[in-house]
DNA sequence: CACTATTTCTATAACTCTATAGATTATCTC
DNA sequence: GAGATAATCTATAGAGTTATAGAAATAGTG
């Protein structure tokens, strides 16, 4: 039996020369490319194949479907942006600078061309309901980790007793996931300050009202 | 001339029986649902025939083409909620008042199967530069009337003298669109609660403090 | 360099999709 | 109810799509 004659393609032992390895990074980042501005549907294997240099066919040679590229990109995205994320969960930092952090490494990421997470917040839905699984999982982690870090800005008493802290976490996904798209539409567009407002703006949506507030003598 | 011979369709002078332009709106209907679920590429003109209950190629007899049905869906969703939001703008009441009533459109639109805006926010991209002109201009006059709204908050002392107008309308557009979004997906989320959380988030976040602030004694 | 394994290419089967044309059925009007 | 008009159906051209198979080319190794 030599091994040899049927190469390992796809899932069993899959390719590991460290060229295969480059090429398939480089293949989910077209993939990620071509998704982000035409859609799961709107864009072509040949579309993809083309962007990265190859032919239509020879893309089958890094991935099994249409459908593996996209799971593959929504992973990579949801992996590399949590990864950054966990980092900032692991410090010990003041809650508004862990807030500003990971709106900013949410942001960035956008703003990096990181059309993964475009595509993953955009096209993950056309995934069947069964691989979207894991990514699911993957997102709620996430937002627990979210919601935990509100959770622990009530307690610390810097955030309104009455916070609903899912509604805070889910709110502050959405509005990055907004601008996010924006900022990668728009390229004038200032991150440093989207990012300074988008804190702002979820800071004063959930603290309690305690410093600097302006002095103004009540009533209309 | 029998002008007779040549049926009246699309464009010129259209179709214009009772029976036609009913059909022609559940026609546009149609497209919405299968756009909002399928996406704009991923669903086929055989999808909205079927969920029309006629054959696919009778689809073409009410839209001259599978992309001037999605030209048609968004401009009915936005002619449909300016219609809704001018008459608020025009009402007067309270900033507060105000701010709660278009988020209650708003909302309430997605959640009653109002698909024709999801499709708009989400497919609208699809559209070549040149159709997407006019839903542009609408989607920018309505962005203008909310920044207007906020401008007029802050002369009445009632938002914070700082406030970013501009920013912070688009903020809440794409709050309303995430959590529309979450509505029309989710069966179960409570309508009014998230009503209310968003218009709570969105006061708070850029109103002066000044009513209603918890009384603590300042520090950590 | 010769030999092997890896990577890419070409060609194509088997679909699916849009849009049109002409036939057919339903509806309306007198 | 007959004749005309409107609405729908069937069939299909023509283009584009995914995925596969086998040939060709490239890279790697002793």
């Amino acid at each position: 039996m030599n091994q040899s004659v049927i190469p390992n393609i796809h899932g069993s032992s899959a390719q590991s020369t460290a060229r295969y390895q480059r090429q398939r990074e480089k293949a989910i980042e077209a993939a990620a490319s071509v998704f982000a501005t035409k859609g799961y549907h709107g864009a072509s294997t040949k579309d993809i194949a083309t962007h990265l240099g190859i032919c239509q066919g020879s893309l089958y040679y890094y991935f099994k479907s249409k459908e593996t590229a996209l799971e593959e990109v929504c992973h990579t995205a949801l992996r590399n942006y949590l990864g950054g994320m966990d980092d900032i969960f692991r410090q010990s930092m003041l809650f508004e600078e862990k807030l500003s952090a990971i709106i900013t490494v949410h942001l960035a990421s956008y703003r990096a061309k990181n059309e993964a997470l475009k595509v993953h917040t955009e096209q993950r839905l056309y995934l069947p309901k069964q691989k979207r699984e894991k990514l699911k999982t993957l997102g709620s982690a996430y937002r627990k980790q979210l919601e935990e870090l509100f959770m622990a800005g009530v307690k610390s008493g810097k955030l309104k007793t009455n916070l609903d802290c899912h509604f805070t976490a889910l709110s502050l996904i959405g509005l990055c996931n907004y601008w996010g798209a924006m900022l990668s539409r728009e390229p004038d567009l200032n991150l440093k300050q989207v990012i300074e407002q988008c804190t702002e703006l979820t800071l004063r949506g959930c603290r309690t009202y305690v410093d600097q507030f302006t002095h103004t003598t009540a009533t209309s």
